[in-house]
DNA sequence: TGTACATTTCGATTTAGATCGATATAATAA
DNA sequence: TTATTATATCGATCTAAATCGAAATGTACA
């Protein structure tokens, strides 16, 4: 998981999912009563950050297997957002071990 | 500091340092009383990381830079040190951004 | 002063990470 | 079924990190 936070653009994308509304367009993300809410796809994802689209669906997969996010495959488009269990138990561990 | 951190040997020298007595010899660190105590010399580090001396040298001015560490020179050795203030402040900063 | 030892710096090599474009897969819509 | 769109995977290339041994620097001591 630091591996995962030790490259900048991961970093923000973490962070740009704290508040999906504000940095992404209402065509990106899941809405209040869907049954992912604050999920972003990964095209508005990779926009933002203006790298490949490819390079950011590997950079958010990455970032699911470390349990940083968690995502879900809605028709074409998959939907990636923060997996807080996992955030918090990283910082648990972390303010512990470190 | 969270690049410093991603690598497995430095986060190791962190968790040693937390308790030099534990993980190095008598003679490797500084003890009670001296104006360094817990300071831990290169030489010792590097022989318990089992990686060249030269590459444990630059781990450590890496990890001090982005203020891990803390050092200081005694004569012909150079003593490193956890800098709590530094990493304190990387652990709030941490919890507060991600 | 010159020898011994600790540490740092340097140059070279190997490995891992970043990044792209092209292609493959999956799902939708005509 | 075929064309379109979204995502994932693949292969290639380039850059950064890891790592070593050798040489340079700094310090102590005979």
């Amino acid at each position: 998981m630091i591996k995962a936070l030790s490259n900048e653009t991961r970093f923000r994308i973490l962070e740009w999912l704290k508040e999906p509304e504000k940095h992404f367009g209402a065509l990106a993300y899941m809405h209040q009563g869907c049954d992912f809410e604050g999920g972003v796809c990964v095209g508005a994802i990779a926009e933002k950050s203006e790298l490949a689209q490819s390079v950011v669906s590997g950079y958010l997969v990455k970032m699911q297997k470390s349990g940083l996010l968690e995502s879900k495959r809605h028709g074409q488009f998959t939907y990636y957002r923060r997996n807080e269990d996992g955030i918090n138990a990283f910082k648990e561990s972390f303010l512990k071990e470190l």
